[in-house]
Formats: C-alpha cells, sequence, structure tokens
DNA sequence: GGCTACATGTAACAAGTTACATGATTTT
DNA sequence: AAAATCATGTAACTTGTTACATGTAGCC
C-alpha cells in the first residue's frame, strides 16, 4: 500500500521503552493492551536492521551457547529525535475494515440466526478481550506503579479500549434483542 | 497481504442492493455510514471485470453521446449464492491499526500539549462523524421507510457507529481532563 | 513424544493506494 | 474561470502477511 508505513515509529516507540530485542516487541505488540497496532515478524526484523543502518538504533549480539544470539537493540540520540518529530505530526486516520459489520449489514440476504451468529461471536470476543485488558491492567500498574509516566499513558490507551468493549457489549445485547425479535 | 481479501463480497454486496455502476459503489463506500468499509477504484473496477468473467455479474454498457460509457453491473443468481455463501461463514477479526493511539500511548516523549492536541483532534472529528451519522440515518428512513429489510440492518451497523462514537467523545473529555491535570 | 516458548530471519506473494490519463457537465 | 461531480480505468509502487527454515529448552 502507497500509504506510508508507520512500522518505523511503532518499532522505535518500543525500543524508546527499554533496549529490547524482535522477538520482544512482537510479543509486546500482542498483549490486549496493545490492541490498537500490529506488526508481524517479515516487518519487524527488517526494520530493526534498517534502524541500525541509518543509525536510529545501535545493536548488541549477545551470544548463547548452543541458543542462536539474542539481538538487542537501543535506541540511539537520533532514534528519539526521529521519534519525537513523528509524535508532534498529527495522525492521521486510518481506514477501517470490520467484515463482522459489513456482514450484518449485508444480512437481508440470509437468516436471522445467521446475523444473530455473528454478534455473539462478536459478544465472545468482547468479554475475553475485557477479562485481558482488566488482568493487564492490574499487572502494569503492580510493575511500575501508578505515578509512573508510561503507566499513565498506558492506562489512557486501555481505558479507550475499556470504554469501546463496555458500549460495544451494550450494543451487541441490544441488537440481539432485535434480530430476535425480529425471528418472532 | 496475503490475506484474502474481502473485496469480492463487499462489491457483490453492493451490487446485491440493486443494479450499479463502479462509481456509484464507491460513492457509497464513501458514506459516514458506511464507516467499516473501504475500497478503492484500483480495486473495485478490476473485481467488476473478474467478477463478470466469472459469472457473478452481467453487465450492461450504457451509451451516452459525448459522455464515456456508464458500465451498470447486475448481480446474478450464482452472485448471490456465492455472498451468501460467505454470509454464513463466521467473521475473521482484522488487525487494527490506530496512529492516534499509538502517539498517545508514547506520549511521555513529548509535551502534554501535543498529546492534547491529538484527543482534540479525534474529538472533531468524532463531532462531524456524529452529525453525518444522524443526518444519513434520517436519509434512509425517509427514503425507505423503518420496515423494509435493508434499512433494519442498515440501523444496526449504524447503531454500532454511534454507539462508539458516542463513548469515545466521553472518553476524549475524560481524557483531555486527566491530560490537563497533569499539565498543571 | 509432542507441544509451547524462545529466537532470528527471508522469499514469495497478495493486497491495496496513489497518481495519472481523459473528458463532459454542473456548480460556485 | 475555477472547482467539483460524474465516469472509467491502469500502472507503478509500497506495504504487509504467510509460510518456511532452523534449533534449543522446558513442560506435560
Amino acid at each position: 500500500m502507497a500509504r506510508e508505513s508507520r512500522t518505523k515509529y511503532a518499532v522505535l516507540g518500543m525500543l524508546n521503552q527499554g533496549p529490547k530485542c524482535g522477538y520482544e516487541i512482537k510479543k509486546e505488540l500482542e498483549k490486549s493492551s496493545m490492541f490498537f497496532w500490529n506488526e508481524s515478524y517479515g516487518q519487524i526484523y527488517p526494520m530493526l536492521k534498517k534502524l541500525v543502518a541509518n543509525g536510529l538504533s545501535t545493536l548488541e549480539v549477545i551470544e548463547r551457547d548452543e541458543q542462536p544470539d539474542m539481538k538487542v537493540y537501543t535506541i540511539t540520540d537520533d532514534g528519539r529525535e526521529e521519534l519525537e518529530r513523528w509524535l508532534r505530526q498529527p495522525a492521521e486516520p486510518h481506514p477501517i475494515r470490520n467484515e463482522m459489520l459489513l456482514k450484518l449489514f449485508f444480512g437481508a440476504s440470509t437468516s436471522i440466526d445467521m446475523n444473530i451468529a455473528h454478534v455473539e461471536r462478536l459478544k465472545d470476543r468482547l468479554q475475553r478481550q475485557q477479562e485481558n485488558l482488566d488482568q493487564e491492567r492490574e499487572e502494569l500498574i503492580d510493575e511500575f506503579g501508578e505515578d509512573d509516566q508510561m503507566v499513565f499513558f498506558g492506562l489512557l490507551t486501555s481505558g479507550y479500549g475499556q470504554t469501546v468493549n463496555d458500549a460495544l457489549q451494550k450494543w451487541c445485547d441490544e441488537t440481539l434483542e432485535k434480530l430476535r425479535e425480529m425471528r418472532s
């Protein structure tokens, strides 16, 4: 996609939290509290190499016997500057694709039960996400305390997720009711 | 992206609402009430050609003097079957990328005012979207009435948007308050 | 014995955006 | 006179996913 990639900033931002290897970055992004971003290994590893080539990160190779080398990346001052420059820029809204809503929108072409099933699956996913979000919020506070700068912002984005999650669970319930009414 | 494309079903679904040309499909998808999906011309036009080649749509060329031909596509029974087969399949959650939240998450690396500006821009966008959503909901009901099958499902997806929009406006207000407290 | 976690990477491929080309008509 | 809307399309390009390759260590 010709849309300019944000992978660089996602990775720089992660490294700015502290030195990490590619695997750790991926693990972080897979947490429920990072619901708003994702990157694949196919993006992360080449980007890390590129960051070092451009002086935005340094690399320390940790050799471990019998296990593959671990590559720990550390952000440089230039890297931090690049990150901060991006942070000052307004965010561009990314186009959305929600398959569940697309199916529901065309729902007149299938049975009510099919539509109900789509909404129920969403509700299940929301409930699981909510539990994970709650758990990770607690872990975050336990580990760093509430006054930590990073925790403060983590709680803001986590709160966004919780807000949307709550609202959507209600929408699911209301929608399921309307669909069940339709059926009878 | 190796992830299987849903463009085919988005286009088929649109054609199922009635015969349309590529331009009209794009216009429909640009409406605020279609916030949950997007396609570019670069996807739509080649897909329409492919649908005809696969017998999922027929094509009628309307010649107009001095203006370029208009190509009106009509879904076939095979196309309708293909759409219905997809509607019966569970929806896969699409990965999300929200640049604004990524910036806020890394917010400790910039000034509070920058973070406030990000949230304020989101709030503006939400307000505009809300107005459009309200307007389009009214137009939909005025044009087809509340009992129409298509309208029923359109109102469900529109309601999803309104629910999230409401919740997010509240989140913006709360977040702005927290950020302003931080500043002092 | 098999599964999961740890750890790095790449190549092939698919998907999707943007910019361009073309040109009439309608609105501002 | 300029800008937007109507209308079709493609080529170049970027982005991003998936599948694969490789191997250890620890757990059930």
